[in-house]
DNA sequence: TTATATGTGTGCAACATGCATATATTGAAT
DNA sequence: ATTCAATATATGCATGTTGCACACATATAA
């Protein structure tokens, strides 16, 4: 077989999908390609500082300051006092909440009908492969959540993540 | 089988490995994301238009000049007549050429580097899966076009590409 | 010949981003 | 207890990319 050449296939998928996931997605927080990550990450990790969503999300920090400024801006989260009197707790509003929902639920709508075309048993083996790739790929912790920035954690727990678990592997040795 | 799950882990995938690419392939041609896909573009397709680069690049018009000035004022293009007195010719240096080279082995070698944990029969069961996908992906000629943007067609040439194939077949009906 | 469509380029404003810097708070060392 | 470095947040400023509206030139069709 011709590595080379399924190596061309696999970047072009990753392009497709990512055009597709970027529009989908922006579309339900207008902040930049950095907001929908934003939503999702504190909707699953709430009370977040934003130092730590900056370096989750790969933003410098005043970058993240600006992002979050405009999402508080639209009502979308919040700015609460942190256990540390220097940090801010962010968490979502009813609202944010709604919109991270639905960049979850689209998102997942456009990656299950890219998987319409394989059978059942087709779509094992891809997530074995894909499973394979993916944990290869992760570098470390923070590489992970980068990774994971805008992945379900509702049907994809961390305890079952071939992401998380190679970044804990990593993180050990 | 958890499609969902089999579906986050895609999504996972598209956007860790887009990541990559785009650090990778910006680094060679540091004027905004889609320099590369310039280069890469009028590499393979030489005495294109401004409009027709417009259009696979799915930028603007106006940004797709201003993407040329830049390229051309870092003499990696060239703006030669077109057949129509109204066009445009673009045409790459030989620094170009040579930038948008150096584009596509980095990126090849980034992909090439993902296929890394898989055996050769799994790299082969990939590829069939990954043309299935890419293949009930595409939309129209315009859409291949932009998803083949990046695509190092020395080693996938477009009469053996499920993209190009895929558009051909809906342009047909 | 006139009207319309097509292709290129420019003025302008909007937007996201990074760097340098200012300020406040924490924790550790003296 | 005081001082000093590290941490977290925020802001001024400059830069860079982008799209819209528009101007202009050329081609095509009525």
């Amino acid at each position: 077989m011709n590595d080379e050449r399924t190596a061309n296939l696999l970047g072009a998928l990753a392009l497709a999908l990512t055009d597709t996931l970027t529009e989908v997605t922006s579309a339900r927080a207008e902040r930049g390609a950095a907001a929908p990550a934003a939503l999702v990450l504190v909707s699953f990790y709430p009370g977040q500082s934003i130092d730590s969503l900056a370096r989750t999300l790969g933003l410098s920090h005043s970058a993240t300051v600006r992002l979050v400024d405009r999402l508080a801006g639209d009502a979308l989260l919040d700015r609460r006092d942190g256990a540390d009197g220097r940090t801010t707790a962010l968490h979502l509003t009813r609202k944010g909440r709604a919109r991270a929902d639905a960049i979850l639920d689209e998102r997942g709508r456009a990656l299950t009908g890219a998987l319409g075309p394989l059978s059942t048993e087709e779509r094992a083996h891809f997530s074995q492969l894909l499973e394979k790739v993916l944990g290869a790929l992760t570098r470390d912790r923070q590489h992970a959540d980068h990774i994971c920035r805008l992945c379900d954690e509702r049907v994809c727990p961390a305890d079952d993540c071939p992401v998380e678990c190679a970044a804990v592997e990593r993180g050990e040795a």
